[in-house]
DNA sequence: CCCATGATTCAACAACTGTTGAATTAGGTG
DNA sequence: CACCTAATTCAACAGTTGTTGAATCATGGG
């Protein structure tokens, strides 16, 4: 019978498109619109395939965005464990200061992941919550021990809870790469990248200088960002 | 002709349903839903009334979240307003105290409130964006005058720049009472009332260790929270 | 060459979305 | 009492959503 020419023809095409670029597109339109506002068919057209061809490589939209996380934090904790070896003999202050270059090296661009998990924690389902805090989690648990060892070696206060610091540390550091840029640049009329640049170093030297035992000891100068 | 007796008459209910309740209810369900994922009929259906009567007292879902701003943010700017008067010569210790105070009072109940102003600074429309830049910049100013005043009686570090500083002490407030609660009772087992009142009480004494002139003093003891 | 398999698309489903116009009624006014 | 107006609902609209079953095609193995 008379089939009406389809724009496109089925079957293969002659550039697979691959779970991994999938995931590449979701996390694209994941970041811009929300894990609730991606749609799938968005997403499809950024992959440029038809929304149909996700549920060959995934079971669901929920699927696609644990894959997502399961791509990107693994490497994350990987560098995170370097710098939490207990050999690493120097000053607890340089140890934090590469803990924050790592999470801006490894989350920096991919704006949007990050408020996207953070609204999965808050206000998410159960068993995303269950995986991120599998994943976030495990990424604390380095930044805690760097602590402990600090305390250990009479460099950071012994008053103190380290894993509610770490929570300071690095949810503090998330929002200045999150809200910082947007606010920076509408109030201070400050180029986004400055800010957050400016804003981190701020941060740390605050920071170390509350959990410092000694806090009239002066600052060493922090290395600059980026690699 | 046959009218299928429907459920509920149509005209004036025996108790109204005003614009203030339409936004009780709004605010419940942008709360657990985000801006986005919050639908009018759920809305309606919390106010028990129609979807439609929304449109009878607002023009569209987007006015209702600006209404929403606009009943809750002056009053906190009003509270913050007396804090900051330069009249008021306590240590600025306890002033910045007073205004994690006020936030708590004002923001720590309406949890999703708080998240869904941050999901709109960071990827909200255009619109929206500039309304809470006002709002929530107006409620910065404040703070921003009080660390300038503590720099100019010389209890504050002078090198350091109020606005960024504001963001600082603000914006990790607002993770502890939105964020820390969930982590917090998932990875220490602490009850989440417990969690945000130790955290903030722990941010205040880090912060002012961080930003004080003279940072081996000894802290004051701050006050309990909640009136 | 035939066939199986893997990759891709089409078309449709049922559910839900924001929004609107008309219909309905209660309460107040003359 | 009759009428007006404000408040409320109904029913439908056009669009979008996640998801699925069947259809199609390219490729490589036997």
């Amino acid at each position: 019978m008379p089939q009406p020419p389809s724009a496109r023809p089925r079957g293969p095409k002659p550039h697979r498109v691959d779970a991994d670029q999938l995931l590449d597109a979701a996390q694209e339109i994941f970041s811009r619109e929300g894990l609730r506002g991606a749609s799938l068919r968005a997403i499809a057209q950024q992959a440029s395939c038809d929304p149909a061809l996700i549920y060959y490589h995934f079971d669901s939209k929920e699927a696609m965005f644990t894959a997502l996380l399961e791509r990107r934090f693994p490497p994350l904790i990987e560098d995170l464990r370097r710098v939490s070896d207990p050999g690493d003999r120097r000053p607890t202050l340089l140890r934090l200061w590469d803990v924050m270059c790592i999470y801006h090296k490894r989350l920096s661009r991919n704006p949007g992941i990050r408020s996207l998990i953070r609204g999965e924690i808050v206000r998410g389902t159960e068993g995303i919550q269950e995986l991120i805090q599998n994943q976030v989690g495990g990424a604390a648990l380095q930044v805690k021990a760097i602590l402990e060892q600090g305390i250990a070696r009479g460099e950071v206060r012994q008053d103190l809870d380290p894993l509610l610091f770490t929570f300071f540390l690095v949810k503090l550091h998330l929002e200045i790469l999150d809200v910082l840029p947007v606010v920076a640049s509408r109030l201070l009329g400050v180029p986004p990248e400055a800010a957050v640049a400016e804003g981190e170093r701020a941060w740390m030297q605050l920071f170390w200088r509350g959990i410092a035992a000694d806090p009239t000891a002066p600052v060493p100068s922090l290395p600059d960002l980026e690699p």
